[in-house]
DNA sequence: AGGCAAGATGACACCGGTTACCATTCCGGG
DNA sequence: CCCGGAATGGTAACCGGTGTCATCTTGCCT
């Protein structure tokens, strides 16, 4: 310690005069304890600057302090918004975040996945949409011994715990605002098949024309991949449709963008002959022309929470959350001309 | 290990016969071992499905395997396309990503990332833009033993390694294929004071001017946040200005959205009024109308030598690198209007 | 056959914490 | 005045690896 090593436990005991065990009673804030030795091992430890061995600590407690952040990349601002929300629980604790993009088609993914968490003995991991949709990976996490949470759209689920977001509802709550807006002529671009997101915001279009009054009419309906040239295919056919829609619900933004220049690209002008509402507030959002009408989840938050699930015992920790979506009012919704007229 | 608990190099050893001493030697490909012996340990190792424990291993080599990426979010996109890029060189070693968003603006920064990296016991960390430009901070994570890498744009450093794209250059090509379109009037929307990447650009934004035989106008000049917002208001300045720009360079992505709903609201045509070039080429730059001639720079294949630079010893990885930029030409950009007339 | 260097393996302490368990001190109550 | 129990601190072993150094084989040379 005196040679520009790191000072250790033992070099606070003998400075102050106690056992390692007094020391790490106190670092472990024993209660019984008395407070002249507290203080005085205390004071030590500040005038070393000692910091406990996490490593250390980790082999002797068998277990450490590394949560583990598995996704595949679905949009950029969703995965470091998630990861802000994360720190914002564990800023002040001693766990650490470790971070693994990983390729949902890779044939190896489940087992580059469980190497990734043996290797660094993850003490709990989150999933984030699309894998966290992966029954398989989450029973594999749990199976290696580490709690799991999932993030994703509302969904009960047995063993791992879940935070989600109200799709359904939300997107629901979009369309009942076109309706509000007078139209009734409603396209829709749904997510690709097989995405437990892409369902969710499907039945909440399917439930708000209804609650509209409105028929859905497969003509104008189309699915994309989530990516931005599906949509501007979708858009397309939507658009080429014998009837066309005067407004269009798409499952995320980046399709909401892709629209948008199909729409362009035609002639036509949004919000004027079309009004467009996307899902997810990404950045880009607020910054195509017009702004983006578009439903926001609140991420951090959900990730935040989600990451207190991880690292706090206890049941109620097991129940899942369900966060509530606002829709963001801007420019590319719009009533449906020559409806005031009516 | 019978019971459930996960095998150690202890079983290992008992089952094969011989000493930790051995099974250690294998998992290390040691050199000096018989053919033989190695191939039994080997057998009961895949046998067992033994892992071997980082966190022993760590208290033992008195290091560990964990890389920090220490940040302030300028740009998902970007952070994102450097965790990929990280991993990609991590991928299949045994060092894992740790990530810490923090706040630039907290007066307590440097103590908090500093009480990261001791309670961690970082092996190396990596700095981005624009914490990047922080030489105390650069400094004193140096001085807490870990190696550093710094991303950033170009500028010889004494210490810390460091990984650059080459802004300057980049820059003065763009404005030379302005010029080349036959633009003489072009604007300039500088990043913010302080900033090193802002001042890069600048300089680039001079010497292009130079190269193509025009005088910057200070009036078509005007600085932002690298914000949207700020890229509208600069752009307000700049279209009412007497002689206002044919084109405009701004010198990132946000603020050229900024800049194009600028144009918009005073009912101009983009590009055929007014032709705009961006940086970083992010998500948004592919999705706005008209898509957006941008610069691109190498995320990734940055942050992957980054990393490697950061785990592989040797004085080769001391040296700067410096990566080109390539213009990516899309719609935004177009001839000046009247020019092939001339 | 003897000597010896090189190769292969093992014994043991140690990294920096933790726990199990024991020893001491200090009480109050009978 | 003695004893039991709480409060406090110490000792040793352990977590699962690694380094050092000693030991035991070999093969080869003279």
């Amino acid at each position: 310690m005196a040679n520009g090593q790191k000072p250790t436990i033992n070099d606070v005991a003998r400075l102050s005069g106690v056992s390692k065990k007094t020391v790490s009673r106190v670092i472990n804030k024993s209660p019984l304890l008395n407070d002249a030795t507290r203080g005085k091992v205390e004071a030590v430890i500040a005038q070393l600057g000692y910091v406990p061995n996490l490593q250390a600590r980790a082999l002797a407690l068998r277990r450490n302090f590394l949560l583990g952040l598995i996704h595949d990349n679905p949009n950029a601002q969703m995965v470091l918004g998630v990861q802000e929300g994360i720190l914002d629980t564990i800023r002040a604790t001693e766990f650490a975040l470790v971070v693994r993009p990983v390729d949902r088609h890779s044939p190896t993914l489940l087992d580059d996945i469980r190497g990734f968490i043996e290797q660094q003995r993850l003490y709990g991991v989150m999933l984030l949409p699309p894998i966290s949709e992966n029954d398989n990976l989450a029973r594999m996490c749990l199976d290696l011994g580490c709690t799991v949470v999932r993030m994703g759209s509302a969904r009960l689920d047995e063993d791992a715990r879940l935070v989600a977001s109200n799709d359904r509802q939300a997107v629901s709550e979009a369309v009942a605002w076109l309706a509000e807006l007078g139209h009734t002529r409603i396209g829709f671009i749904a997510g690709p098949e097989g995405f437990r997101s892409a369902r969710e915001r499907q039945d909440g279009f399917v439930e708000g024309m209804a609650r509209a009054g409105l028929k859905p009419d497969p003509a104008i309906m189309a699915r994309g991949t989530y990516r931005f040239e599906s949509g501007r295919a979708a858009g397309e056919q939507l658009l080429s449709a014998k009837e066309p829609p005067t407004a269009v619900f798409s499952s995320n933004d980046e399709m909401a963008a892709g629209l948008l220049h199909a729409a362009r690209e035609r002639g036509l002008d949004v919000p004027q002959d079309l009004s467009i509402i996307g899902f997810d507030d990404t950045a880009t959002a607020a910054h195509i022309w017009p702004p983006l009408t578009t439903v926001r989840w609140p991420i951090r938050t959900m990730a935040s929470t989600a990451a207190r699930k991880l690292i706090e015992p206890g049941s109620a920790a097991a129940a899942p959350s369900l966060f509530p979506s606002d829709l963001i009012r801007r420019a590319s919704a719009v009533p449906r001309p020559g409806k005031d007229a009516q």
